[in-house]
DNA sequence: ATTCGTGCAAAGGGTTTGCACTATT
DNA sequence: AATAGTGCAAACCCTTTGCACGAAT
């Protein structure tokens, strides 16, 4: 129940930001702000400033996680505290959520090796799914 | 020699990329075009959209890498054909080199799972370097 | 001489912000 | 009633682009 999210994030409830919320609430990737506007639209209209504040207030509060991808575009997505990457088509965008962070182990290591304290990290891993990969257009595939 | 990268890449010639290049070279992290400028402009003067416009075409001959990090910045590097990534500290923004990729072994059993031709991956690691440490106003630091 | 690189200023895309207004507490 | 959220338009930052000029082949 988002009613919860809210209150304990010190912020006001609203119509919108229970819609945002449950709007990343189910979906199965981060959201970029257009993608969440598009979802929200079937229930009520809001201006993009809107849906922007109401992301960065939840960053904040660490009730979301917004990444920057390599489409210059912020995604978002519930910080359910479970650790995800996503694997992204290049070409049609299809997300898959991955569950295995290989980053962990690697962490201590390499705070010890440098001195840093790591305090987070951002993967993105690309490629081509199954779909884009039949009907791509025959580059350099010798036949 | 940048003589042979530019030629190999079916580049002209000119004295701002080669100062490109070779500030590329030297620097031991990925850069922004703002502090490429910023050393190259110790040697000559450019406009930013040369950097760009030269760091682009080399990036579309795979000669330098561009990355777009975090803080909104497109980062360049050469590329050595070594993967590299790099730990970053959110205060100060020193950068260090990892030379652990510990993504490839896991990348071929994901694209058994999913199907996907993965063609790439970013990853980014953030950190407190030990000065900003050092340095760090208390905050919950709990004396 | 042709082709490509460069500077400048303007435009672009995504995100943020100031202000007046509206809703929540 | 006080405080915080919202819409709108303008501003912002980084990057790209059009055009006229200049340099490399």
């Amino acid at each position: 129940m988002n009613n919860n999210i809210l209150k304990s994030a010190d912020l006001k409830q609203t119509k919108k930001r229970n819609l945002i919320l449950s709007v990343l609430e189910a979906a199965p990737t981060a959201l970029t702000v257009e993608e969440i506007a598009e979802i929200a639209s079937k229930e009520m209209k809001m201006n993009l400033s809107t849906i922007y504040r109401a992301l960065n207030a939840l960053a904040d509060k660490n009730v979301v996680i917004k990444t920057l991808y390599q489409d210059g575009k912020t995604y978002f997505e519930i910080n359910n505290h479970k650790h995800r990457h996503s694997l992204i088509c290049s070409m049609c965008n299809k997300k898959v959520n991955l569950d295995v962070c290989p980053l962990e182990p690697i962490e201590e290591n390499l705070a010890q090796k440098t001195g840093y304290t790591i305090t987070g990290h951002n993967l993105e891993i690309y490629g081509i799914c199954p779909e884009c990969m039949k009907h791509m257009p025959s580059e350099d595939n010798d036949n």
